[in-house]
DNA sequence: ATGCACCCTGTAGCAACTACAGGGTCAAGA
DNA sequence: TCTTGACCCTGTAGTTGCTACAGGGTGCAT
């Protein structure tokens, strides 16, 4: 399959196609006599992981070393639980912050009457932390 | 005030001050007999207020806009308004949404049983989005 | 005079793409 | 046969918001 039949197949870019393949997170492909990239059905399943993995948010190291795993089949998957548990570790705190942050924003939408800027509520609270209710 | 103390009064890193001067979010300030720069309390107003919107997510275009519109107090402040209410939904577009991820990261992760990575559960669940509960 | 903290400019790097510029290849239609 | 258009190639530069040098100058104390 040609790259153009394996970005529709897989909703992938392909200049992404190629930015992968070039950073060494996909194999690069047989050439055809016209030197176009060749893929076949294992190029479409990793490459359908990494999406995927990108999709959930993991970063392009994380992927690497969940495909260095899967390349290993007898390999103990202890680290792949590690690395996911530690994203899902990581989206919570940010759940949290963008909470926190939200709450904030809430408070100071809801200041404005309208106006002249130099009067404005949500001008001066963006200038002072100190107005603000929480951390963040 | 030179840089290093505009530094540690707003806690702000001095390339980021610089930055924001090249990008001219910051005017440039004076300049001692020894090119130092020299700043003042407006300076240091404007730089806070630069911090502050940054520590709640808006963009450096947006807090460009929300400087312009400080910087004229006559004008109507609705504009602040707008930018600081989409913002808004953006940060709950984004809660929203890693929601949905941490959902599915925790059933994920939780499907590991320990043993070999060619029957690990997590690995397979990051290969095929079919598997997952919702969209995401 | 020499050490040290501080300041300057300019450039390059990070993540994860995305967007060209400038060219080659190939099948179908006039 | 010629040409149009869709596809493919490489290589480089742009995006956001910083951060990290390299290589130099300044100012004060010892
Ligand atoms: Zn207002
Ligand atoms: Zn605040
Ligand atoms: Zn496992
Ligand atoms: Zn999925």
């Amino acid at each position: 399959m040609k790259i153009g039949e394996l970005s529709r197949a897989t909703g992938t870019n392909i200049e992404t196609i190629r930015y992968y393949e070039r950073i060494g997170l996909l194999p690069a492909p047989h050439r055809t006599a016209a030197n176009y990239r060749s893929y076949g059905d294992p190029h479409r399943a990793r490459l359908t992981f990494v999406r995927h993995s990108r999709d959930l948010g993991f970063t392009i190291e994380e992927i690497r070393s969940l495909l260095d795993l899967s390349d290993d089949p007898a390999r103990d998957c202890s680290e792949a639980d590690r690395i996911a548990s530690r994203h899902l570790a990581q989206v919570e705190d940010k759940i949290a912050q963008l909470t926190l942050l939200r709450d904030e924003l809430t408070r100071i939408v809801g200041c404005c009457r309208g106006g002249v800027a130099a009067d404005c509520r949500v001008i001066e609270a963006l200038g002072d932390h100190g107005s603000c209710a929480g951390a963040h």
